[in-house]
Formats: structure tokens, C-alpha cells, sequence
DNA sequence: TGTTAGCACTCGTGACCATTGAGTGCTAAC
DNA sequence: GTTAGCACTCAATGGTCACGAGTGCTAACA
């Protein structure tokens, strides 16, 4: 897979990439020689050039243009080509202006994070709340909102809080349901809702139940409550700014992207995967194997709390874009916002 | 306004609009007398189309095109012109069937409609939640979350939920917070969030807050519950359905129109508007005085519940949007989304 | 007097074509 | 190994031209 290049054929393919990443056009042997002052001639680096394209690392839409990088270069330029450097603590500075979480709820600092990763990048921001099944159970209240209707109201460990207005067949005091609210906060703090949901169907099996009216309520209750898988929520923000790039430029690549980006699903799907991973991702072109976003890539990072991921965030360019920029853009809002989750546990 | 036009310069009148909503081309003198069998001549047919161009109700991009309806043509033509039949059982039974709300929270309903609206229409839906203030208080409960931190749950008449975390100097138990709940939802009960912010204002200067501590604490914590406005959540389905609309063919347009669904603020504006009234509204074109919704149509009805309005819903679509369909879908949808939250209370 | 056929005119569209220029691959000389 | 030179390719640009849909006007007709 890592082919070994030349330290010259290194140096052309970036200039190319980093050419072909400002321009957005095919560039040639000429215009290299021109922007970068390598002792060679046009003539030369065609031959590195033909090399390159050889391997795979280039292509030329046709015989008289210029060469743009294949899916394979852009890799191997991030690879191995890239130097992102850390930001220098005024420029975090810098950043960290744009972002003013102040008692903001969870509702409404994921769009705005998605806002201003889209505005810092030029690109699409991406941000992913957390997969509800994968939260910790920390606390579950009822609330009598009127004969049989309950309103349960569900906080995470991490804070995120849900709410939900469920039926019930008999009428409970708010008094019982107190007693069972206390008496599920013990037994299923600290269990995943997966893990939540099997020790309710166990239990439920169980003999005692029968002869424990307060616990069979509780154990039903709390089943009903946490059955429904949430969907996943995910906010697009800057949609409008992909636009201006000019790879989406015709009315057919425009309506590609707009109906992908709003399909949402396929950018859940994404985002998920990158959710196991520690730091950075990047996703180069179709290499998710989803033809809908060629030409794009993603980069993206969990982000998280003391007690583990909570969820995901990225931005979404076309596969030129401005990695030097938007890595560090990335990797700092995760840390950000991790930060903040942080702070507000405690 | 409502100038007089003779029978003929009517039934001419409608036969462009009408073809023109079919084909999105300007439409000759020629081809009218093709597909509707009046018994004139094409040389006739233009002398009237001359003058409905004289009195606005046409125009015509260059001097040898067809003639196109102005958005007064429309106006017009809506007004007067066009007969919306009532849906029949079957059609009802048909569109209901699209929608199933059944256990699904009012978050995840909104975005839902939004989706049949804008499947059924080919244009895109639009859902707005009620305005946070116009809501009136039912019920306000806090959760203590961890030292000096409080979860408050609000509970609007009409059955919004909304919660939110809040920071607090001094340490109340659950017991007292009970007490602070009870106290609250007594005094507030049946007041809007604009008067339940009034109230809190003026109790709070009064004398007898200095003395009962409850009811000092009572106060200010619902005032820092109630403080912000939640921003009004809208929901925009099927951007993409609109981009396949002929007007909508070139990249400007499509970033333009693209930008105005994103950046949301303007359909807030309009939705607003619209919430006073009963029944469905018909926005033509930039009648809004909104440059960026030129060539664009919104269609909307509020919804609301024994309580009165609680949202607004619509589809935007073109100017020569189908109308004849789309108002009977969101007039429906509207009733539909009012019945369930009625449901929803008892 | 209202209707219509005829006709000259307008103007966008699409085909065709020549020109231009950026870029390539190859070869031969350095 | 490098480079200058050269023939070749091909997208893009812009100009010309024919076509056709549609108009407005006029004169003839019922």
C-alpha cells in the first residue's frame, strides 16, 4: 500500500496537491515550475508527472489539461505529506471567541457548533448528539401529568437530558412514583441503556416481581420508557457554502450534494464509524464506498466527556479542500466541547 | 385592487396560468388555442393577451416568447380564478395514511410532517414549533442534578415539553423544590410566558417576597427558567424536491434558494405572520418583500389545539406551484396535526 | 364591430466552424 | 539525467447562420 516515492516525485505531488487544492484546477508541468522553485524544467517534471499518474497518484481529465490528484494521491498527501502543525495558543484563542456556550442547553450548542465549524472552515458542519442507546443511566423522574399520562424525563450521565410523555393503565401518585423513581436510580445507575434494557427483561422474568407491586411497576414503567430508539440527530450546517466551491458548480453535482447532505442518513452512518476512533478522521472521496459524496471529504472527531464519547463532529469539503486548516479547526472544537461537557458535570 | 376583467380575458387568463403551472415555459397564443377549445383564433387570443400584459397581468421575458403570468396574474388567478375542491373521504383516508404519529413526541412528529408535507407536495414542508411565549403554564417541576445545579421541566398547556439545566447559589433539597413546584404551578396556571414574565417582575419587587423565603426562591428560580427565549424551531423538508423545478435550473438559483432554506430566519419571519390567521394563507412571491423568496410560493396554515395556535406549517414551492393540490394538503395536514394534539391533551 | 388570415419582424437556440492557448509526449541534443 | 524543440490534442471561446416560435399590425371578412 505505501509506495515508495521518490524524494523528488514527494516534493511534485505536493506542489500539485497543494496547486490543485487553491485552484481547483488541473495543473500543469509549467505552472509547477513557475509557483515552485524546484531547479527543474517543465520538461522534467512531465516525466515525474507521466510517473506519478502511472501509479495511480494523478489523472488528467484529458490529454491536454493539466494533472489533478486521484482519490490515492489525496492519501498519500495526507499521509504522508501533510505537516499539521498545532495551533498556537492565540489562534486557540482565537477560535475559542467564536464559540459562547454559556447556559446553553444541548439542543442548542450542537447546531451552534455545527454553525461555526461551517463558518470557520467555509465547508459544511457536521455535529452528532450522542447514540442514546450508548448513554449511561445516571437518573429517571416521573411526572404526573394527567390520568394516565406520565411525563418521564431521562438524564444521561453525561447530562444530556430526554424527555417523554408516556401512557399508563393505572393511575399513580406522584408519591409511588417518587418510590420508584428512587428505586430504579439505584439499581440502574451506571448501566448503559443497553445494558439497561437486558436487566429489565431479566428481571421482569423474575419470581419476586409478582409479589412486588412497586417494583413491577418500576420495571415496566422504565422498560416503556427507554424502549423507543431515539434517532440519531444529526445538524448540517453550511450547506450553502459547499455550493460555492466550484466542483459543485453544474446543477446536476449541486443536486447530488444537497439531496445527500439532507438525506442525513448516510451522514449518521459516517459519523458513527468515526465515533469508535480517538482523534482525527478523515474520509477521502468515495473511499466510504458511498458514491453520493465523490468528491467530498470528511474529517471528523469524537468528542467526549470524563465518563467516555459522547458523540461526533466534523466538517464535510470537497476532497480538495483545506486540510492544513480544517484538521486543526476539527480536532480543537472536539476538544472544546469536550471541555465544556466537562465542566458542566460538575 | 380586484380590477374587472370580461369572461373571455378570464377564461384566457386561466389557461395560461394553468399551462404555465404544467410547463414552466412561457406560453404562446398558438398553443392555448391547441389545448383548450375556444373558439377563437390565435390572432384573437393575442389581442387579449395584449391586454392583460397592459393591465399586469402578464409579461414576457423578450418579444418573441409567450407570455408568462405575473405574480398579480397569479394573484389573480387565485383569488378568482381558482376552485379548490374539498378533499373526499377517500383522498383523506389516502393522505392519513401517510402520517403516524402514534407514541411519537412532538419533536420527532414536527420534522415528520415536515417529511409527508413536502413527499406529498414535491416541494419542500415546512414545520414551525409554537412560539415559546405564546405558550400558556401548566406545570413546572425541578430535578436536582447535583450541588447548585437544577434540571426545570416546563410543561405548556398545550403539552410542549421543555427543559432546561440551571445553575443556582444555594442547595434546595428535592422536598423543598417540591414545595417551590406546588407554590408555582398554583400561582401560574393558566397564564401565557409573556404574562407568567410580568407577574415574576412585579412579585418579585414586592414586600412579602423579603419575608417568605419559599416564595423569594420560588420566584427567581422560575424567572431564570423562564429568561430565555428559546429560539423558534422550523423544520424544512425536501430542499431537494425543489431544486428539480425548472426555475430553480441554474446554479444561482439554486445557491439562492438553497441559502434562503438554511438560513431559516426569513421562513421564522413568514411563518409568524401567518400564525394570526385561520386557515390556509397563500404567500405569492416576493409579496413577502423578500427578494430572496422571488419566483417562490408558500402555502400555510396554523395548527393548534383546544387552546388555541400552537404552529404553523406549510409547503414553499414555486410560484406556478400546484396549488389546487397543495392547499387541500396542508389545509388537511393542518386539521390533522390539530386533531392529535387534542388527542394528545386527554 | 369583432374576428381572422397574412405577413414582416424579433429574438433565443443550437449547429457549425475557425481560432486560440494551455498542456502533453516524444525525440534529439546537451 | 536534463532540457529545448516540436508536433499534436483538445477544451474553450466567439462568430456566423439558419431555424422556429411567437409577436404586432394591417387589411379583409362576416
Amino acid at each position: 500500500m505505501a509506495e515508495e516515492l521518490s524524494e523528488r516525485s514527494q516534493n511534485i505531488l505536493e506542489a500539485i496537491v497543494e496547486d490543485y487544492i487553491v485552484s481547483a484546477e488541473p495543473v500543469g508541468s509549467r505552472a509547477i515550475t513557475r509557483r515552485h522553485s524546484f531547479n527543474l524544467s517543465p520538461a522534467s517534471v512531465r516525466n515525474v508527472m507521466a510517473d506519478l499518474e502511472e501509479m495511480g497518484f494523478l489523472c488528467s481529465p484529458h490529454t491536454s489539461a493539466g494533472r489533478i490528484p486521484t482519490e490515492k494521491g489525496f492519501q498519500y498527501y495526507i499521509d504522508s505529506l501533510l505537516q499539521i502543525r498545532d495551533l498556537s495558543p492565540r489562534e486557540k484563542q482565537e477560535l475559542q471567541k467564536n464559540y459562547r456556550f454559556n447556559g446553553m442547553k444541548m439542543e442548542e450548542i450542537m447546531p451552534e457548533v455545527g454553525r461555526v465549524l461551517s463558518g470557520l472552515s467555509k465547508y459544511a458542519g457536521l455535529v452528532m448528539a450522542p447514540k442514546f442507546t450508548s448513554t449511561v443511566f445516571r437518573q429517571m423522574e416521573f411526572l404526573r401529568l394527567s390520568r394516565g399520562q406520565l411525563l418521564v424525563i431521562y438524564v444521561s450521565e453525561s447530562g444530556l437530558v430526554q424527555n417523554k410523555v408516556i401512557e399508563v393503565a393505572e393511575d399513580l401518585s406522584q408519591q409511588q412514583l417518587e418510590q420508584i423513581s428512587n428505586f430504579l436510580n439505584q439499581e440502574l445507575n451506571g448501566l448503559t441503556i443497553s445494558q439497561v434494557r437486558s436487566k429489565l427483561e431479566d428481571e421482569l422474568k423474575e419470581e419476586r416481581v409478582r409479589f412486588d407491586e412497586m417494583r413491577k411497576n418500576a420495571l415496566s414503567l422504565s422498560r416503556v420508557a427507554l424502549q423507543d430508539e431515539v434517532v440519531n440527530q444529526i445538524y448540517v450546517s453550511g450547506a450553502s457554502l459547499m455550493l460555492e466551491q466550484p466542483e459543485f458548480a453544474t446543477p446536476q453535482s449541486m443536486k447530488r450534494l444537497i439531496q445527500t447532505l439532507e438525506s442525513k442518513q448516510l451522514l449518521i452512518d459516517l459519523l458513527d464509524r468515526s465515533q469508535q476512533a480517538q482523534g482525527v478522521q478523515i474520509f477521502i472521496g468515495s473511499e466510504s464506498r458511498q458514491a453520493e459524496l465523490e468528491g467530498c471529504s470528511l474529517v471528523t472527531s469524537s468528542y467526549s466527556n470524563p465518563k467516555g464519547v459522547v458523540g461526533t463532529l466534523g466538517v464535510i469539503g470537497p476532497m480538495r479542500m483545506d486540510y492544513s486548516k480544517v484538521i486543526p479547526i476539527v480536532d480543537f472544537t472536539a476538544q472544546l466541547l469536550s471541555r465544556v461537557l466537562d465542566r458542566d458535570l460538575e
